[in-house]
RNA sequence: GGCGCCAUCGUCUAGUGGUCCAGGACACUUGGUUCUCAUCCAAGAGAUCGCGGGUUCGACUCCCGCUGGCGCUACCA
């Protein structure tokens, strides 16, 4: 038989960084069997924290990603949510019936009880409890309720179904990643598994729902190891054949103390793709918090991973999430891409920034610049010279704007041309001399440029830096750019010589 | 408090009894390339393998205890 997998989201929120790296270990995991399936199925039972549209988001997360479930809720070519599989209905408020069906069959056999118990009264027992030091757990007062009464209080009363956890015993399994872990029935509490607004809690649900869908392998984040021995008894009293565990241990936040959160920083996937990370990089990250293969790549593609992914191998601890490595991955993957490539990642930012605007043959600048022949052209040599220097393309504006508006200067500002031991006077006629000079090179290309400019500084004298950076400053006002030479080349003689012009202009 | 899980450089990790006075990567420092930033290259610093006992000729690796951290302890998942 085909090993089937599943992940298994409530539509609460945005999908987590964290519950995406425990979705990459299992499709990493269900792809090295042939025909292994990863599905998804929508856990809603908790009405009052459904949040609208969550499930859709997190399937476009996914598909962002380049994640598409084989079977179960998913997105179709056009992005609508859609149902496919043959175990479906794979939302759990469309399978309320199936629930009530089996809470009725644990009922029967007695693996389960009604429980008449008011939330108030829980309340003040749990207080009790805890202020003399006991384990807060159900005092299984309606444990002891006759067939009859149960049955007669459940016409004009509202109940919960519970477990009937057994009183002795040790519940045990083999999880694939932490090897045997043992608990004892005794220190397990009576779990409600039907809510007494007819819907079933995760733990009856889950179980219900990975027998029927076939699951083999659940393959989930660490907190959810001490329910682990509930879910087995359940197995045990449907007489079902149990899947195998394997607990991913979670993602710390920086400070290494407590797991991922929104004070860290980001945690939702959506916004990794709206700053700009490559979805390749990002699954690389992730793949490697918690797995290493063990030699000393760091770059692998999706199939090398696939190829390579042991679940044996995973960490048993936690561990903290590096957004500074990161950070070092996506520049990696941003520098391998295609130009044409590149282009297309920064001209949202671009377009964003009105530094480009889209008319009916093409792109065309917004603001007034003396560069000559199209647009896109000019886009790909941009992107060449600015593919090394990013690390995330919400810095396409930093990095790249002076290519398509020119840079202001006030009196204050325009000090930035001043080179590190340099003076603003001497400055300013260096440039008057080199722009004289700029103006007799016959062929605009980088090498010539370069060539002669370096006969320029030489003659005159001049350290490189006392020519170069106050020309890539004037060009760029940016601290941090592409070469001069490069910049001249880039931005044209006209566009360079009218930029120099204007620094001399406002130094005057 | 109870139960469970975990424990190698700041961080992610390699390491499954001797080849480890512990290897790689990120971050950091320095140098090279260089007009700047970035890239790239080189070097460096950084871990008495949480602590204490065992087992063994020999332990980062096995066992026990301790400590610490995390997780769970809801009519949430």
């Amino acid at each position: 038989m085909s090993i089937r997998l599943r992940y298994a989201p409530s539509p609460t929120g945005e999908l987590h960084l964290g519950s995406l790296r425990t979705i990459i270990f299992n499709i990493l995991f269900a792809a090295q069997t042939p025909g292994g399936f990863f599905l998804i199925r929508v856990e809603d039972t908790d009405q009052a924290r459904a949040v609208e549209g969550s499930a859709k988001r997190q399937l476009e997360a996914l598909r962002w990603m380049g994640i598409e479930p084989d079977e179960g809720v998913c997105l179709d070519a056009a992005g609508n949510l859609i149902e496919k599989g043959e175990f479906g209905p794979y939302t759990q408020s469309m399978r309320l019936d199936i629930y009530g069906k089996y809470a009725d069959q644990l009922l029967e056999a007695g693996s389960a009880y009604r429980c008449f118990c008011t939330s108030e009264r829980l309340e003040q027992m749990r207080a009790e409890q805890q202020a003399a030091h006991l384990p807060p757990r159900y005092d299984r007062r309606c444990r002891s309720l006759s067939k009859e009464e149960s049955e007669k209080r459940a016409h004009n009363e509202p109940f919960v179904i519970r477990m009937a956890i057994p009183d002795e015993g040790t519940v045990g399994f083999t999880d694939i990643i932490r090897g045997e872990i043992s608990f004892q029935c005794a220190d397990l509490d009576d779990q409600i598994l039907m809510k007494t607004d007819g819907f079933p809690t995760y733990h009856l649900a889950v179980v219900v729902d990975d027998h029927l869908m076939n699951i083999t392998h659940i393959l989930r984040g660490e907190e959810w190891l001490p329910s682990t021995p509930k879910h087995l008894l359940l197995y045990k009293a449907f007489g079902w054949q149990e899947p195998l565990y394997a607990h991913v241990p979670v993602i710390l936040g920086p400070d290494g103390k407590h797991k991922l959160s929104k004070r860290d920083g980001d945690v939702a996937v959506i916004n990794y793709r709206d700053k700009g990370y490559l979805p390749e990089a990002l699954f690389n990250a992730l793949a490697f918090v918690g797995w290493s293969p063990g030699t000393e790549e760091e770059f692998l593609t999706r199939e090398q991973l696939t190829e390579k992914f042991k679940l044996e191998k995973a960490q048993k601890s936690a561990a903290v999430f590096s957004f500074e490595r990161l950070d070092y991955v996506n520049g990696w993957y941003i520098r391998q891409l295609s130009l044409a490539k590149v282009v297309e990642h920064m001209l949202p930012w671009l377009v964003g920034e009105a530094l480009l605007e889209k008319g009916a043959n093409g792109y065309r600048f917004t603001s007034e610049l003396a560069i000559e022949g199209a647009v896109e052209p000019y886009l790909e040599t941009v992107a060449r010279a600015v593919q090394e220097r990013l690390k995330h393309f919400d810095e396409t504006v930093e990095a790249a704007g002076f290519f398509f508006r020119r840079p202001e200067f006030s009196p204050e500002s325009v000090q930035i041309v001043v080179p590190k031991k340099g003076e603003l006077g001497t400055t300013v006629k260096i440039l008057e001399s080199a722009i004289e000079f700029l103006k007799g090179i016959p062929q605009w290309t980088v090498e010539v440029i370069e060539e002669r400019l370096h006969e320029f500084i030489l003659e005159g004298e001049y350290k490189n830096g006392e020519v170069l950076w106050p020309i890539r400053a004037s060009l760029t006002g940016a601290a941090g750019s592409p070469g001069a030479f490069e910049m001249l080349a880039i931005l044209g003689k006209e566009e360079s010589l009218a930029r120099l012009h204007a620094v001399l202009e406002i130094t005057s």
